[in-house]
DNA sequence: GACTGTCTGATACAATCCGCTACAATTGCG
DNA sequence: CGCAATTGTAGCGGATTGTATCAGACAGTC
């Protein structure tokens, strides 16, 4: 997310657009502003962004539809701006995906507070995910590179992982000691949601096991949570 | 988390209280009340919760205080209930780390939205093994290796155990000495709450018995309390 | 002390969950 | 288009866990 987080106000009002970048950019935040919906999406296309600030009534998309696109997408919070006393709005802004809303016309001072509210809550939920990309990560005997995709064990002896193999650990690194379903797991590592009878994760499990448990009988590194999910159970340490 | 998850709503005021919990269990969600945070502190340690729902004003210790411990904590969301029109409680409340606010009088169904943005934003994978996660744990003659679910005993040798004694296992000795109700264990370890003639914690509390007590006819290390549940009667302590 | 109702421990069994193998579908590549 | 590697699906069988049930333990009463 780097220092200062990068924040995206769209808005088709111009005089809001500036006061608020502005007003963003002197507490200590990156700001960036878009017009409308299509130009938002310029935008994200272009580079990174923390957060995203959606004013609902505009011109062109509407404000609810770009928010659903970006909630199912999944990657960036979003907090609303609602017209006063649209209390609608406000309910189906939340129940659509967004994080937070707020009512205009607001007090900047509360729309950082709840900038920083959120920021802290998307922060506290995957402490480590993404960093992984480009390092070097141990656990127990192995070594993960993530470049070449390839573990590499204390021998030196290299071990290739498919790529949907190679995803899973990934996903199971970055959140060591947490419990993850296979909903969840199916949903971090493919994207898709479960069927009722689908037993992909569990195989990919075994599969996955089969290449880093010392014992795969008595599986150390990926510990099965009976109806809960899988848990990698050890700690995990970066290296230059 | 489980299937249904758990709200802890705290307010002095009775009324308060009972609506929002049963609105939140009309709406597919259990809920538990607190009357102030004493009481809170109570539950949480008895129970295991997804969300605290907590009120400003209280007797006793005040509400921002209690959140900002629960803050500090960072094992459970927080959404606070605030007078109308304090401002200043409102955005020090999220500055002080709380995950959302709501101002009184509120709309039940914008509470129910709120918990479920939260919830979505924070839908946290609890560590296996809670705070012991990582570490092992001695108690008598028994070490309990919790990063691979196994005992070891003063022989060196490894017992195995399932995920349902290991869970309970670990209840019992993050709360060694307490009292603990069959309902307070069963939703420790399965989080669900327990029918009229549920002897499924009786039976776990049998076979991890057979695996940690030296005499499994004189137990010593998890008593039993007639008409109050079990409790884990030995001291605990942790190695790196 | 014997009787009685309730609570707990233990066993047996049924339901469920999970690991594994085999195989089918899909993808990637020349 | 065909081949090989990868990935999803089906299903068997073992392990784990919940439920039913019985027998023993405990407390209270007579």
């Amino acid at each position: 997310m780097g220092p200062q987080p990068h924040i995206l106000v769209v808005d088709d009002h111009a005089q809001i657009r500036e006061s608020v970048t502005r007003y963003l950019e002197k507490n200590g935040m990156r700001a960036t502003a878009a017009k409308d919906a299509a130009d938002m999406d310029v935008q994200l296309a272009a580079g990174h962004f923390d957060l995203v600030v959606l004013d609902v009534m505009m011109p062109g998309e509407d404000g609810l539809s770009a928010c659903r696109r970006l909630a199912d997408d999944g990657t960036v919070p979003v907090i609303m701006l609602t017209a006063l006393g649209e209390e609608s709005d406000r309910i189906s802004g939340l129940e659509i995906g967004a994080d937070d809303y707020l009512a205009k016309p607001f007090n900047p001072r509360e729309l950082l507070a709840r900038i920083k509210s959120v920021l802290r809550r998307s922060r506290r939920q995957d402490p480590l995910a993404g960093r992984l990309s480009g390092h070097r990560v141990r656990f127990e005997h192995l070594v993960l590179d993530t470049d070449r995709q390839i573990l590499i064990d204390d021998n030196a002896d290299e071990i290739p992982l498919t790529s949907s193999e190679f995803r899973l650990l990934v996903v199971l690194l970055e959140r060591a000691r947490m419990v993850l379903s296979r909903d969840q797991l199916l949903d971090l590592t493919a994207g898709r949601t479960a069927g009722p009878l689908d037993r992909t994760i569990d195989n990919q499990i075994s599969r996955l096991r089969r290449k880093i448990e010392p014992d795969v009988l008595r599986p150390r590194i990926i510990k099965t949570v009976r109806n809960g999910g899988y848990c990698l159970a050890t700690d995990v340490e970066e290296e230059a």
